[in-house]
DNA sequence: ATAATATTTAGATATTTGTCTAAATATATA
DNA sequence: TATATATTTAGACAAATATCTAAATATTAT
């Protein structure tokens, strides 16, 4: 629960779990959404993984991210 | 929203939600269940009230903290 | 095979954050 | 008023974090 709330406070990681609400995408188009660089992203995108709010799975040269919706639902119900 | 997921971000704060869930309690009740300084903990305090999930009210020389339920609610609402 | 594209890993750096001690402020009590 | 208790503020410091560039890895296409 600490990784995912850890995840959760950054602006930027919680504006890539809205985009993976609409669609699954791969890192790079991910990446086009900020002025940040690749190698940031990628970051963030571990950091979402390693909370699991996030899975990733490798599309040819691409890899493609998914929300794990499940999780999410975890922390919404945090304490309950 | 930024604040509050910054607010909890932390297991320290956390605990004193869950602490303020059951009752109210003043600083330096909620210091004792901590190994940690007073001054950090009332650190703590400020950012939890930032984030507007506690209120405080002085009462004679003790400040007694209440948890604010309905900023919780918006939490496990976010997103939807 | 070689070159191009997509992504991650590694290493560096500046900023943020949690913690501490010491001091300041506020209230209660003798 | 003087002293004790409760809490916060101020300033310092170490650890964590977000970012960058450069390099490595993996896949596709020529």
């Amino acid at each position: 629960m600490n990784e995912i709330f850890k995840a959760l406070n950054d602006e930027t990681r919680r504006r890539i779990i809205e985009l993976l609400k609409d669609k699954d995408m791969n890192a790079g188009a991910i990446a086009e959404e900020f002025n940040i660089s690749k190698p940031s992203i990628s970051h963030h995108l571990d950091i979402l993984k390693r909370a699991d709010l996030i899975t990733s799975e490798k599309k040819g040269q691409f890899v493609e991210y998914t929300l794990n919706t499940t999780i999410l639902e975890e922390v919404l119900t945090y304490g309950y």
